[in-house]
This record gives structure tokens, C-alpha cells and sequence, in this order.
DNA sequence: ACCTGAACACCGTTCAAGT
DNA sequence: ACCTGAACACCGTTCAAGT
């Protein structure tokens, strides 16, 4: 319930506007009254940026071609992202998520690379690369709210930043494929 | 001197340090006599990101390889981020910088794609994607301060994640140079 | 131009106590 | 288990006034 209404406040008022005191007169409670649901706000933050991700779009790591699972579930990462402008930030900030929607997002981008023959150390740099790239892409893409007043009408077109976002996804792509069969040889 | 007091506090005690009280309290002013230097906190923090991007090693925009001349910046762009890992999330989250140092940086990799091919439309989503992967990379090999304790002591092999930096930057660049000649005819 | 005292409208969090 | 009143130790910023 506290996390459900810290989401509602921040889709309806951003970033800045989520403050414990706020959720508390959300909730219709005395401030410190939170502190029996949550640790700290901090906790509570992660929890939220955890919730978020259970909508990506996540592949069976066991079927299709590898490139491709990773291309849809960085896709689907990115357009998450897109839709929680204000949590990127916290994203980067916190450098990622921590909770069990993270961990499994992170096993199955594992899974794919190994099916491409990435292991190793190998994987772990693959894997920060194309979580670095969804994340920064996101971050820069992001309108920030100058004035948090109409919804899209004003702007760079966004197709083509996600467009941009793409391109340089199947660089990443094609990059860490080569990494797995050095001389194809 | 506002500027350089703020940059000392920061990189004595961390971003949650630099306060505008703790900055007149170090200055020996009163809290507000800030505000006849400074508009606001915002600017001020804006003020110093740019400051701290003067220190990066910027090529001659007409001289050597053109991509070993990006390769050259985005690599030392890495590194001054790296020392100051406090500010790469305000440099997210505010998309880069906006003063007269990061305006020009942008103009020597618009300089340097050219050379290579790369103009228009093309060259702007090249160049937010050497910019993202240099930032996000920062992000994401920071270590964040758990408790703020010794400096180097713990954590996974910094140069490791450094060399992950400079892989991708490779596959970054690979494909900017692809899309400049698309088939070489 | 630069500073001050006082104040405003906030924060996150803790503590002791109640049900 | 969940809530409250009261308080602590802070924030950024403004205003009127002083030099």
C-alpha cells in the first residue's frame, strides 16, 4: 500500500514531490507512522525502482537466438525506463536496482550470453555494457522537466532517440559477439 | 572562491556534505550572504560541473586520426569523472553540462566526426552516444560509499573496469565509423 | 557590492507512549 | 502490529536592513 501510493505520487507529481511527509498526508497519517511499514526512504526508493522492472519483457533464455532475446529485453528495459522519467536518475544513482526483479533480469542476460559462448569475466563486462547503455540512453533521452507542463507536445522527435538508442545497441551487440569468437576460426 | 569552497567540501565530504549552510559555515558567512554570488544551489552545482570538465584532455580537432582523437577525449573524460565519483550522478541527471567548457567539447566531437564522415543528424546521435557511454560507464564502475571509509582499498579491480570502458568504446566507435561509410562502394 | 538577523516553509527520523 | 504527539537537527531561500 505505501509503495503502491509513493508510485501514484511520483507518476502525478515527480521526483521532488515524493517525500515522506507528502506520502504520509497521501495516506492520510501522521508522518513518522511510514517508519512501521518502511526502513527508510532510501529502502523505499529501492524498493520502487525494483517494482518498476517487473515490466520488462523478459525472453525464455533457452529459446531463439541470443542476440536477439538481448535486443528485445534492453529494448523493453529502455521503453520501462522511458515511462518513469524521474526514477533514472535513481537508477544510475544507486547503479542499477538490487531487488529480485533486478537479480533475475541480470541471471537471464547471463543465460543468453553464455548460449553466445560470452562467459566468464567476459559476461560481467558484457552485461554492465549493455546495462549501462539501456540506463545512460534512458537518462539522456529523458526530457528533463523544465517546467513539468504539457506531456509531449514540445521536444526533439522521440522516435528517432529511440531509434538512436538501437543503432547503438546493435553496435554493443555486434561488439560482444565478436568478443565470443575472437578469429571465428 | 564560492566555487572552489564547494568543490573542496565536496571532495572532502561527499555530495550529501555541500549544503549551502556547511558552505557558508566553511566560508564563515552567514547561510543567505551566499546568495549574493550565487542565484541558486542548482547553479552553483551546474557551475561545477563545468568547472570540473576543464580538466579534460581535449585534441587538436584538425590533427591525427579522427577517431583516435574521440577515443583520446572520451578516455579522459572517463578518467576526471572517475575522480569525482560524487558528481557523475548530477551529470546524469542533468544530461552533462551546459557551461562553456562542456559546449566546447561538444564542438571538437562534432569536429572530429566530420572529418570522419560522420555529419547532420547522424553526428548528433554519435555524439550522445559517446557522451551517454562515457557517463554511464562512470556510473556504473563509481563505487558508491557505503560507509565513505579508506579510499582504494576494496572493492573489484578498478583497472579491469576501466578496460571494459575502453572495449566498448571500441565497439561505440566501430559502428559510428560503419554508419559514415555504409557500404564503402 | 556584500553582508546580517530573522523568519518561512519545509525535510527525514527518533523517542516515548498509546491501542 | 500499527499508530500518535512532540521533538531534534537539519534544509534552501527570501526579506528588510545595514555598510
Amino acid at each position: 500500500m505505501v509503495l503502491a501510493a509513493a508510485q501514484e505520487l511520483l507518476a502525478e507529481d515527480g521526483l521532488e514531490a515524493l517525500t515522506m511527509r507528502a506520502l504520509a498526508r497521501r495516506l492520510e497519517v501522521a508522518p513518522n507512522a511510514l517508519y512501521s511499514h518502511v526502513a527508510t526512504k532510501m529502502a523505499l526508493v529501492d524498493d520502487i525502482l525494483d517494482d518498476v522492472l517487473a515490466a520488462v519483457e523478459v525472453p525464455d533464455p533457452d529459446r531463439g537466438d541470443w542476440q536477439a532475446g538481448l535486443r528485445t529485453m534492453m529494448a523493453s528495459t529502455h521503453r520501462v525506463l522511458l515511462a518513469h522519467p524521474d526514477l533514472v536518475p535513481l537508477y544510475l544513482a544507486r547503479q542499477g536496482a538490487r531487488g529480485p526483479n533486478a537479480q533475475r533480469l541480470g541471471e537471464v542476460m547471463l543465460s543468453l550470453l553464455r548460449r553466445g559462448g560470452v562467459t566468464g569475466p567476459s559476461a560481467r563486462e558484457a552485461q554492465r555494457a549493455l546495462i549501462v547503455h539501456a540506463i545512460g540512453s534512458a537518462a539522456f533521452t529523458t526530457r528533463r522537466p523544465l517546467e513539468r507542463g504539457q506531456g509531449d507536445a514540445d521536444g526533439p522527435p522521440r522516435a528517432e532517440l529511440i531509434r538512436t538508442f538501437e543503432r547503438s545497441l546493435s553496435w554493443l551487440l555486434a561488439g560482444i559477439a565478436a568478443t565470443a569468437k575472437p578469429g571465428k576460426a
